[in-house]
DNA sequence: TCCTTAAATTGGTTATACCATTAATATCGG
DNA sequence: CCGATATTAATGGTATAACCAATTTAAGGA
């Protein structure tokens, strides 16, 4: 495929402003409850007027994404308190069992990170270090690291470079991420498990380094099977 | 101090003209596909600054009650407008080529045929035949036959008897056929094209037929690289 | 120590000017 | 008269600057 010749893009200033922070909150850049820049600072740094970092604020507020309150600042609303209006609402209504859940990600996330392998640049595996690192100290610090763990699967669809898997992985991220993570408490309690999957993602990190789409993929899929077989294993 | 009687509306003003609009929408008095005031005539009208119009407008166009456009106005939506998949909408406001939703395809569907070879039943055979032959009659008939090639890869979609993957499909297709379908009918155009995929499609269905997972994936990756090189080679 | 007060911070609002896009209108050439 | 083109007006989008309102923090005093 040759290229797209000039994605021309005549986006609004609040638009542009919007994507990056979204895309921000979901690679884990601004951390869940916490308190992000000012409207002015954000103004500042982009090189726009606060007008559209307001717009662009607005936007995420109303989406659930943020939460702002006059005099204090402006928080990132924690997954589990999001409104899941996407994907979450409508795959509940219906019922998806975790099961339907990992197979779906199978096809998903094998190829991507066959695509990674192929397409990932730097940017994209200090992206996944970071996650992997995060995970590891959230885990020593006696938490549960689901959030690390969820970067580091966004940080993989990114490095795909397609925005339609970027989007796609983008909706499912909370109904993947947040409203099962009750039932993965049960896969992180084990201690050995969690070890585990830290070994799988560093695998899955070095056959994208080493830009081998097979390796990824297999790498990928022995992740995803595992989960998988952790939870048929006791009959969810 | 005795008692505080002081229930005064501590509430913005922005989400006050939100209230009222969003009435007047619910009522009916600023009817579908309706062209509403101006922001300025409205900031007027309210007593209001433009900003705060502003602010309330742009929240209930993140709703989808409403549609702006600049240089034109504001309109209402209308209510089966609405909820015309939200993948569709979300996706026409990035820029997705052709190229990256195949790719995409390529990572939901083989992994679907693999799925469906070992769980459809009779009932998912038969509709996958009747895509089959249904493609054949309308291509016969000089017409394109791109709802039945849809047909097809959803029937295999319903065959994995995976709720999540129908619903993400269905989407899928929505967009696909609404969006993008002028420019499959490069595809189409050419007579060759057209019988090489309907043999890919019967190759697809026999793997499934047989029960084989692997040859099941094989031929649907086959498949999608087809049509993933026409597109490539003619620089999309 | 505890309460009050003042100041700094931060989101909320207003006002104004100008830019960018679109549609309607006027203008000119044939 | 017709059609293509240029102009204008309407409308949303952006940028500043100033000020208001709520909150937190720190200073001050009894």
């Amino acid at each position: 495929m040759p290229h797209k010749l000039k994605p021309i893009k005549p986006k609004r200033i609040s638009d542009q402003v919007f994507d990056q922070l979204r895309e921000l909150i979901f690679r884990g850049e601004f951390k869940a409850g916490e308190k992000i820049l000012t409207e002015r600072e954000l103004a500042e740094a982009f090189g726009v007027s606060r007008t559209s970092v307001r717009d662009a604020i607005n936007k995420l507020v109303v989406m659930g994404l943020l939460d702002q309150r006059q005099g204090q600042g402006t928080f990132v609303r924690s997954p589990e308190s999001r409104k899941k209006s996407l994907l979450a609402t409508m795959v509940e209504s219906q019922d998806a069992s975790i099961a339907d859940l990992l197979e779906v990600r199978m096809g998903l996330e094998c190829n991507a990170a066959a695509m990674a392998a192929t397409r990932a640049v730097e940017k994209d595996f200090q992206f996944m270090e970071k996650s992997i690192e995060e995970m590891q100290k959230e885990v020593k610090s006696g938490r549960l690291g689901s959030e690390a763990d969820a970067s580091f699967h966004m940080a993989i669809a990114y490095a795909t470079n397609n925005p339609l898997q970027v989007f796609i992985m983008k909706n499912f991220y909370d109904f993947l991420f947040t409203g099962i993570k009750v039932n993965l408490e049960g896969l992180y309690k084990i201690p050995g498990n969690i070890d585990t999957i830290l070994e799988q993602h560093t695998s899955i990190y070095q056959a994208i380094r080493k830009g081998d789409p097979d390796a990824a993929y297999r790498a990928m899929k022995q992740h995803i099977d595992f989960v998988y077989d952790f939870f048929a294993g006791q009959g969810t």
